[in-house]
DNA sequence: AGTCATGTTGTCGCT
DNA sequence: GAGCGACAACATGAC
C-alpha cells in the first residue's frame, strides 16, 4: 500500500474555474484546501435533472466548525444546485467496530440528519461502501463538486485516493479540509524538516507560534431551491441498530449517547467548572473511580461530533485570566497529546504496526491465545485488570491511566503479548478509538517508541489500590468478589479458604486463578525487554557505521 | 563534538 | 508516612 508517510506537500492547482465572486473563492484558496482541476468526461443515463454538490460525511459528524460542509452549501447556494449530505455505512464492513461503538455512530448519524433538517436539508446514508458506490452516484446525480474533511486513518486516505481517481474521469472539483485536528499536522511536519517529532516537547515548540484558525458556525437556512426530488425518500434513512444487525438487547445502559448535540453539551458542561479546568492535572485524576475523573469528550473528538478547535478555543478562554496547570499535565494538555500522535501517525509508515515501522522497537513478543482471551474478556484473575476490561467492554470508555495498566500487563509486564493485539481489541471495544492515537499509546505502554523506560511496570495489586483503598471499582465491576474484605479486594487469592467461602466466592471455582505470577513474570519480561533493546541498539549501529 | 539535564502518569525498600 | 534512589532507557536540545 503507498502512503503519504514523509511530508509530501499536495500542490495547490490554479484553475480555470468560473467562480462566483463571494466568500468561498477566498474560502477555497486558503491554506489547508486541496482543490483538483479534472478533465471532462461523458455523461450517463438516468441522471438527475439539476448537477448536485456532495458533502461527503466522515469523521466530521457535525454542522459546527465544518468549513468542508460550508463550502457545499455555498457552492449550491450560488449556483443553485442541488446538495446532498451524505454518508456512507456498509453494514457488511462494519466487523471491527464493537457494538458499542455502532450505536455511538447510529445516534450521532440520526442527530447529524436532525441538525440538518433544521437547516432545511438532510443527511443522505447510502448502505455501501465509498469506493462501490460514490462512482456511480456522481453519474446518477451528475455531481460537480465534492468537499470532504482530510482523515489521516490510511483507510480513508486509501479510499480517498482512489476516489479522487473517478473524480477526475468525471470532472468533479474536490475540496478537502483539514478541519479534525488544531493544526494542519502536515504543516507542523514540514516546519520540522519532513521528519516526525518524537517528543512531546519537542511538538510543542513546533506548535507554539502557530496560528490556530477561529471556528465557523453554520446556522442559515437553506434554500428551497437546493433540495432534491428524493428528499422525503426513506431509501436515505438513518438505520436502525437492528438494521445493521446489531440486537440491542445486548447492550449495556448507554452512558455515553453519540452526537455533535450531546457533544456541546458534555463541552459546555465541563468548560463551565472554571476553577477545576484550571486545576486539572491528568496524572492525579484517578483511573477507577465508579464516575468518570475526567471529560469523556474523547468519543465525541474522535466522531467528529466535536471539533477539537472549538475545544481549543473554549479552553484559552477559561484559561485566560486565571492561574492554571499547563500541558503536558492539563486539559489543554490532553488535547496536544492528540496533537501529537496525529503528527506522528501522519508522518510514520506503518504506523499501526511493529513491522516496517521505523519508529517501533522491535520485540519478540509471544504468542498465547488463551491469554490473550482471558486478557480481553476480563478473567485473568487480576480483580483490577478483569474490572477495567470488564468496564471497557461494558461502557466503551476507560480511563486513560485504567489503559495504562491493561495495555502494561497485556505487553511487557505480564503476558508477553505484541501491542497490536491489544490494539485490535482496543479498535473493537473503544467508542473514543482513533487510528493514531490508538497506535501510538499502545507503542508508548508497551515501551516500543515514544516512551522507554520499560522497567516502569504497573502492579496490578498496587496501582489501583493508591486512589480506591477498598476496591469499590472492583466491587462494581468484578461484582462476584464484592463481598470479599478491603485486604484481599486486589489479590483474592491471598484470603484464606474460610474467608473465600464466607465472601461467597472461591477462587479457581467462582472466579478464576491468576493466569500468570505477576511478581515472577514481570522480572523475567524486563530481561526481554533489555535483550530487545540490546538489539536493537546493535541493528542501529550496523545501519549507521561511524564515519 | 561531547556532556548533561530533561521528559504525563511505577514499585519497592530504605531512611 | 513522606521522600528518595535504584532498577534493565533513549531522544532532544542547551551549553
Amino acid at each position: 500500500m503507498s502512503r503519504n508517510f514523509k511530508f509530501k506537500p499536495k500542490p495547490l492547482k490554479t484553475l480555470k474555474y468560473e467562480q462566483p465572486k463571494t466568500q468561498l473563492l477566498f474560502e477555497l484558496f486558503t491554506i489547508g484546501s486541496v482543490i483538483k482541476r479534472l478533465p471532462a468526461h461523458l455523461p450517463f443515463p438516468e441522471v438527475s435533472k439539476m448537477p448536485t454538490v456532495v458533502h461527503w460525511f466522515r469523521l466530521d459528524l457535525r454542522l459546527h466548525d465544518n468549513l468542508a460542509l460550508r463550502n457545499a452549501i455555498n457552492e449550491a447556494e450560488n449556483r443553485k444546485h442541488i446538495l446532498r449530505p451524505v454518508y456512507f455505512l456498509n453494514p457488511d464492513s462494519i466487523h471491527n467496530i464493537g457494538t458499542n461503538r455502532l450505536r455511538f455512530l447510529i445516534q450521532s448519524l440520526q442527530d447529524l440528519d436532525a441538525n440538518l433538517r433544521k437547516l432545511n436539508t438532510r443527511l443522505y446514508i447510502i448502505k455501501d461502501t465509498a469506493i462501490n458506490c460514490l462512482p456511480k452516484l456522481f453519474q446518477k446525480w451528475q455531481v460537480k463538486f465534492l468537499t470532504v474533511q482530510v482523515d489521516i486513518d490510511p483507510h480513508l486516505v486509501d479510499q480517498d485516493d482512489a476516489i479522487e481517481k473517478v473524480a477526475e474521469e468525471n470532472d468533479i472539483f474536490i475540496v478537502k479540509r483539514v478541519q479534525h485536528t488544531v493544526y494542519d499536522v502536515h504543516s507542523v511536519l514540514k516546519k520540522n524538516n519532513g521528519s516526525v517529532p518524537l517528543t512531546y516537547q519537542k511538538f510543542l515548540s513546533l506548535v507554539q507560534d502557530m496560528q490556530v484558525k477561529e471556528t465557523i458556525d453554520i446556522n442559515k437556512q437553506i434554500s428551497e431551491c437546493c433540495k432534491a426530488e428524493d428528499y422525503n425518500s426513506k431509501e436515505y434513512d438513518v438505520p436502525t441498530l437492528e438494521e445493521i444487525g446489531v440486537d440491542e438487547s445486548t447492550l449495556s445502559e448507554c452512558k455515553y449517547p453519540g452526537g455533535e448535540t450531546e457533544g456541546l453539551k458534555r463541552l459546555n458542561v465541563y468548560m463551565s467548572r472554571k476553577q477545576w479546568v484550571c486545576k486539572f492535572e491528568k496524572p492525579n485524576s484517578s483511573p477507577n473511580s465508579i464516575e468518570p475523573s475526567t471529560t469523556v469528550l474523547s468519543p465525541y473528538l474522535s466522531h467528529g461530533c466535536l471539533s477539537s478547535r472549538l475545544f481549543y478555543h473554549k479552553l484559552k478562554d477559561v484559561e485566560n485570566g486565571m492561574l492554571h496547570t499547563q500541558p503536558p499535565v492539563s486539559l489543554l494538555g490532553q488535547l496536544m497529546w492528540r496533537e501529537f500522535y496525529y503528527t506522528a501517525g501522519a508522518g510514520t509508515e506503518n504506523f499501526d504496526r511493529m513491522v516496517g515501522n521505523k519508529l517501533c522497537t522491535q520485540i519478540p513478543w509471544g504468542e498465547n491465545t488463551e491469554h490473550l482471551r482471558a486478557w480481553a474478556e476480563g478473567r485473568t484473575g487480576y480483580p483490577f485488570v478483569d474490572a477495567i476490561m470488564r468496564q471497557l467492554k461494558q461502557e466503551g470508555w476507560i480511563h486513560h491511566l485504567a489503559r495504562h495498566m491493561v495495555a502494561c500487563f497485556l505487553t511487557r509486564g505480564d503476558l508477553w503479548i505484541s501491542w497490536e493485539e491489544g490494539a485490535k481489541v482496543f479498535e473493537n471495544y473503544l467508542l473514543d478509538y482513533d487510528w493514531s492515537l490508538n497506535a501510538g499509546n499502545w507503542m508508548w505502554l508497551s515501551a516500543s517508541a515514544i516512551f522507554y523506560k520499560y522497567f516502569r511496570v504497573y502492579s496490578p495489586v498496587a496501582f489501583g489500590k493508591k486512589t480506591d483503598k477498598d476496591g469499590l471499582y472492583i466491587r462494581k465491576y468484578v461484582p462476584e468478589l464484592k463481598k470479599y474484605p478491603s485486604e484481599y479486594i486486589y489479590e483474592p487469592w491471598k484470603a484464606p479458604k474460610s474467608i473465600q467461602t464466607k465472601a461467597g466466592c472461591v477462587v479457581g471455582i467462582g472466579y478464576p486463578k491468576r493466569i500468570v505470577d505477576h511478581d515472577k513474570i514481570h522480572k523475567e519480561n524486563m530481561q526481554k525487554m533489555s535483550l530487545a533493546y540490546k538489539n536493537n541498539r546493535e541493528k542501529k549501529a550496523m545501519k549507521r557505521p561511524r564515519s
